[in-house]
DNA sequence: TTTATTTGTTAGCTTAGTCTAACTTATTAT
DNA sequence: ATAATAAGTTAGACTAAGCTAACAAATAAA
């Protein structure tokens, strides 16, 4: 039995270990504002659950059993997300705190029933994969508009790293995942952009702002 | 900050005192499976807490802070139960489990939205009163089946302690709430009874059964 | 390369919530 | 009314999850 807990700090080493595949302890307590012994002492616990693989003085990963369990809280949550959306009428802007709630819930009908009522979705209200039920995640690999150039046509498919002051912005201007931009000038001293789309012609996007949006060529260019 | 094991006991203590307005500790350690001890101690901090009302070798109240915050649980409890029926499409006999975990979410948003998708609804799938929202409860006050006599028309209103079981047993007899009864016949020896409706003719009932089976006079005679 | 800094480890304390064993107070039955 | 039983209390131990303080190892800087 993994603890609430337990899968908090599997949810934390998951998200941490995507791009490097491992994880320094001191970045682990961070993450989950715990101090750094607290963190230290369960990763030896979750050794002895066989979920990390962790040496003394050595960055942690996750196991294959590891990676699975964190992939299907994952799944919860994201799952989560999309009902909140999709059939209570949440914004995406409110839903994380709850998700993070739900995500522990026992009861695999439960989420079964989530999945099936939203029609099997592959993303979540942020654009982000829901892990299928065995814990396969299948990533799309987007772009960020930060990486785009002057001219360019592109489809808002996700938000990367979602703050709820990042979607309330996005809110305020109208910006929905699918809205295809066009990239209409960037300027060279701090990377702003000004972006036209059917909502809104010629608003400005801070480099902050086009870092966090994962775009894919428009116009069936992948 | 009321903790959800501490929840769980206001809850307990809640559908305990219901009739004498006060509980045993083995009552409720037996009603929460701890022991004595352990059921003894949480009353010392729920006292410190001013949860409850309890001096030594003598049964606790739950003071008024305590039973407001009790049915507020309660509240989450039911109307989840109703959004799991309702929304979901789960059976009566399903959502105890599932209501138990949700019920401790701290989200009033999340509830309230709940609330309103519903339509504000007074009862829980098993007919059982809904608080609102300050923690007032309206119980109707219905007989049970087991009170009634032969030739009696009642309508099926609540079911009292609804044990898996038991729903179970209703749906294979088609009994719903709402169903309007007709007593055929009392058993004189064990009080089994034989009911008509709708859907069925000439059904038995055995007093465990009528004893559950929470009616109110039909025919417009309350 | 030796020192300074950061990172990780160990030891020991804390709180919530549980337990058992031993004891005390109430209640019930003879 | 006293003994037997049930109910409640106290003391002390345990686990999970957190903390601080002191120390060790690894990394970065001089």
């Amino acid at each position: 039995m993994i603890s609430e807990t337990e899968e908090n700090y599997l949810k934390a080493l998951f998200v941490l270990s995507i791009d490097k595949g491992e994880v320094n302890i001191s970045e682990l307590s961070k993450q989950l504002e715990v101090k750094i012994p607290t963190a230290n002492s369960m990763m030896k616990r979750l050794t002895e659950k066989e979920l990390v693989i962790y040496e003394s003085y050595k960055p942690v990963k996750l196991s294959a059993k590891g990676k699975k369990e964190a992939a299907l809280i994952i799944r919860k949550h994201r799952l989560t997300e999309m009902f909140l959306v999709e059939k209570m009428g949440f914004g995406w802007e409110e839903v994380h705190l709850i998700a993070e709630q739900i995500e522990h819930i026992r009861s695999s009908a439960f989420f079964e029933k989530m999945d099936e009522l939203l029609g099997h979705p592959n993303v979540d209200p942020h654009g982000s994969p829901i892990p299928d039920i065995n814990g396969k995640i299948t990533t799309e690999h987007y772009l960020r508009l930060s990486d785009h150039k002057k001219g360019d046509k592109v489809e808002f498919m996700a938000v990367s790293h979602s703050s709820e002051d990042l979607l309330k912005f996005l809110n305020s201007k109208e910006l929905v995942l699918g809205t295809v931009l066009f990239i209409e000038s960037i300027e060279p001293f701090d990377g702003t952009m000004s972006v036209s789309y059917d909502k809104r012609q010629n608003e400005m996007l801070s480099s902050k702002v086009c870092d966090k949006l994962l775009v894919r060529g428009a116009e069936g260019n992948s």
